[in-house]
RNA sequence: UACCCCGUGGUGUAACGGUAGCACAAGAGGUUCUGGUCCUCUUAGUCAAGGUUCGAAUCCUUGCGGGGUAACCA
C-alpha cells in the first residue's frame, strides 16, 4: 500500500525571488506588447574569459526566459576586432553550457554587419548622419565637457549626397584608420553626451576574427547593440547600470530606423564580491602578468577559476537566484558564495581523512604489524553513499595542530595526558611526547583503550574530541593546494590614489601543502570529484592537473570552523 | 562644476499607501563519533528634515551621502 500523496505532501516548488525586472515585464505583457514574448540575450564582448559578475546576467537573462517560456540567446558582441578572439569565443560558450544554459540562437554582431550598414546609410540618406573628417582628439574637443556643452563639426551639414559617397569609400577601403568616422546628428549641446553626436562607424583595417579581412569599417557598440537586438527580436535587453545613460541612445536609433520591433533595454546593478576584482581589464593583468597561472587559475573569479576550485554550477546558480537583482550599487560577501557551495557540497561530496600537517604518533599497545579495517561512513547526509574499509596500524599520522602540549581553555583535542577519539576508531590518551634537539615535537606516543571502538567508554568517562588520522603504512602523498581569497583587502578596487591595485594581492593565496597524508582510497580520485575531507574542508580533484593514480587536490573552501573563531577572538 | 541613477539591520535583498520579512554574517544554547551538518533563540534597519494622508520605507520638496557619465571601448 502506498499512501496516496496529497498536495500537502508533496515539496512546494522552489519559488525564485522576484525583482524589478519581473515587476517590468509584467506591465509589458499586461500591456501587451511583443505579442506576450518575453526574449532575452546575453551578449559578451569576446574579449575576456567570463567570470562570476557575467554568472549573474547568464542566470539573470537565462532565467528570464525559462520563467516566462521565452527564449535567450548567445550573442558575441564582437564590435571591435582589435580585441577580441576565438579563444574567448569558445570558453565562453563552454562556461555558459557549464552553468547549465542552453542559448536558442547562437549569434554575432558580426553576423548583422550588412544590416547595419544598411541602417547607417538610411541614417545618412534621411539627413540624421553625416561623415566628419575630425581626428579623433578634434571630436573629443567639440565635444564639450561634463558641464560644457559641445560644439557642432564643421562637417555637420554636409549634403547626405556627399555624406553617402564618403561612406561608401570608408567602406571600400580608400581611407586611412581614423581618417572619418560617421556621425549621427542628433545634438551636440545635449546634457547627455551620449547624444552629441556620436559616432557610430571608425576606419578599422583590422583582422577580425570572423569576418576576417571582409570590413575595414566596424560599428560601435552603441549603434550595433539596440539594432541588433531588434534583428533578433529581443524584447527586454538587460544589461548593466552603466549602459542607462546610453539608453535615450537606444531608442534614438531604434525610432529613427526601419526596424520591426522595439525592445526595451533596462538596467540593473552589476555584482561586485569582496576579496576580488571584478574587471576584464584587471583579470587580464594578473594573468598577463603572471600573478596568477592563468584565466582558470583556482583563485580567480573567472568561471573557469571557479570551477576548477571545485564550485559546482547548481550552488553558483542558488548564489545567484539569492543575491537578488536591484539597481543598488553593492558588495556580496564572499562569505555568501562560500555558504552556497557548502550547502550543495555537504549533500553530495564524499568523506575522506586526509591529515594536511602531519605528526606522527604510535600506539604503543597496539600489536606492531596488524592491521585493523574499519568501516567509516562515506557520507553521514547522504545513506546511499554507503561505507568503506580504512587500515588501522600501531603508527598513526595526525594534524599537527590537534596537539598541544599547553592546551588553551576549551582545547578539546590531544595534549599530554588527555584522550580524544580517532574518528570511526578507538579512544586514545597521550601518554609521552617526543622532541627534537630544537624542541619540536616529533612524535606523540599513545595507547588506546580496546573497549571504545564502537560506542562510548565503558566506564562512563567523557570524550569529547574527536580527530582524524591516516595509517602511516597506507597513506599516500598527493598534491593539495591550499587556496585562500586573491586580496588581502576586502575592497581591492579601493586603494588611494597613486596605489598600485595590485599591492594587495594576498601573498598566501596559494599554499601547497608540503607532505599530506592521505587515505588510501583516495589514490583512485578521479579528475572532477568532490570530497570532504573530514574537519579540514572540501577539495576538488583537478581534471586538469590529475593522471589516473595521481590525482592533485584544490581546496574549495574550508569548514565552517567554530574553534578557529574562540581561538581568535581569544586573540584580541 | 552639469546631467542621470540609487539610499531599508554589519552585508545583500523583500515589503507595490496598511504587522518592516528573508539570506549571509555575528552571538547564545541544544543534538552529534566531523568544533561539520541539523535544531532553537538573540542582537541589529527604513539617510535627515519638512509636507500630503486616518495611515508613509513606499507619494512630494529640500538637504546629505554613494554611484555613473566627457573612447573612433564594450
Amino acid at each position: 500500500m502506498t499512501t496516496p500523496s496529497t498536495p500537502e505532501a508533496s515539496p512546494p516548488a522552489p519559488v525564485l525571488p522576484r525583482h524589478f525586472i519581473h515587476d517590468e515585464i509584467d506591465a509589458d505583457l499586461a500591456a501587451g506588447k511583443n505579442e506576450g514574448r518575453v526574449q532575452t540575450r546575453f551578449p559578451p564582448e569576446p574579449n575576456g574569459y567570463l567570470h562570476i559578475g557575467h554568472a549573474k546576467s547568464i542566470c539573470l537573462n537565462f532565467g528570464l526566459a525559462q520563467r516566462y517560456g521565452g527564449k535567450c540567446n548567445l550573442r558575441f558582441d564582437d564590435t571591435n576586432p582589435t580585441k577580441e578572439e576565438q579563444e574567448y569565443v569558445d570558453s565562453i560558450q563552454e562556461d555558459v553550457r557549464w552553468l547549465g544554459f542552453t542559448w536558442d540562437r547562437l549569434t554575432y554582431a558580426s553576423d548583422f554587419f550588412e544590416e547595419l550598414y544598411h541602417f547607417a546609410e538610411h541614417l545618412i540618406t534621411n539627413g540624421k548622419a553625416y561623415i566628419c573628417d575630425l581626428s579623433g582628439d578634434e571630436v573629443s574637443e567639440y565635444r564639450g565637457s561634463l558641464d560644457k556643452p559641445g560644439r557642432e563639426s564643421p562637417f555637420r551639414h554636409r549634403t547626405p549626397a556627399e555624406s553617402l559617397d564618403l561612406f561608401r569609400r570608408m567602406r571600400a577601403g580608400e581611407f586611412k584608420d581614423g581618417a572619418r568616422t560617421l556621425r549621427a546628428k542628433i545634438d551636440m549641446s545635449s546634457p547627455n553626451p551620449n547624444l552629441r553626436d556620436p559616432v557610430l562607424y571608425r576606419i578599422l583595417h583590422a583582422h577580425h576574427h570572423r569576418t576576417r579581412e571582409r570590413w575595414c569599417i566596424y560599428p560601435m557598440y552603441d549603434f550595433a547593440h539596440g539594432q541588433c537586438d531588434a534583428l533578433e527580436s529581443i524584447t527586454h535587453s538587460i544589461c548593466t547600470l552603466e549602459f542607462e545613460i546610453h539608453r535615450p541612445l537606444y531608442n534614438w536609433f531604434l525610432e529613427n530606423l526601419p526596424v520591426k520591433a522595439h525592445p526595451r533595454q533596462i538596467e540593473f546593478a552589476r555584482l561586485n564580491l569582496s576579496y576580488t576584482v571584478l574587471s576584464k581589464r584587471k583579470l587580464l593583468e594578473l594573468v598577463r602578468d603572471k600573478h596568477v597561472s592563468g584565466w582558470d587559475d583556482p583563485r580567480m573569479p573567472t568561471l573557469s577559476g571557479i570551477r576548477r576550485r571545485g564550485y559546482t554550477p547548481e550552488s553558483l546558480r542558488a548564489f545567484c537566484d539569492g543575491i537578488g537583482v536591484a539597481r543598488n550599487n553593492g558588495t556580496i560577501d564572499r562569505a555568501v558564495l562560500e555558504n552556497s557551495i557548502r550547502e550543495d557540497l555537504n549533500k553530495r561530496a564524499l568523506r575522506a581523512m586526509a591529515v594536511l600537517d602531519p605528526l606522527k604518533i604510535t600506539i604503543e599497545n597496539f600489536p606492531e604489524g596488524q592491521i585493523e579495517w574499519i568501516e567509516a561512513v562515506n557520507n553521514p547526509e547522504d545513506p546511499a553513499a554507503g561505507t568503506r574499509k580504512i587500515p588501522f596500524t600501531r603508527t598513526l599520522w595526525i594534524e599537527r595542530e590537534d596537539f598541544k602540549e599547553d592546551p588553551p581553555k576549551k582545547y578539546f583535542r590531544l595534549s599530554p595526558g588527555k584522550e580524544v577519539r580517532l574518528r570511526y576508531a578507538w579512544c586514545i590518551t597521550c601518554k609521552e611526547v617526543k622532541k627534537d634537539a630544537s624542541g619540536n615535537v616529533t612524535e606523540l606516543v599513545c595507547t588506546y583503550d580496546p573497549a571504545t571502538l564502537h560506542g562510548a567508554t565503558t566506564d562512563g568517562r567523557k570524550v569529547k574530541g574527536i580527530i582524524h588520522w591516516v595509517s602511516a603504512e597506507h597513506a599516500f602523498e598527493a598534491p593539495v593546494r591550499l587556496y585562500d581569497h586573491l586580496f588581502s583587502s576586502e575592497h581591492p578596487d579601493d586603494v588611494p590614489e597613486g596605489v598600485d591595485w595590485k599591492s594587495g594581492l594576498n601573498p598566501g593565496s596559494l599554499v601547497v601543502a608540503p607532505h599530506p597524508k592521505l587515505e588510501p582510497s583516495l589514490q583512485h580520485a578521479e579528475g572532477g570529484q568532490h570530497f570532504q575531507f573530514e574537519r579540514v574542508g572540501y577539495f576538488f580533484v583537478d581534471p586538469k592537473d590529475s593522471r589516473t593514480g595521481a590525482p592533485v587536490f584544490h581546496r574549495t573552501t574550508t569548514l565552517r570552523d567554530a574553534w578557529a573563531r574562540i581561538e581568535k577572538r581569544a586573540e584580541g
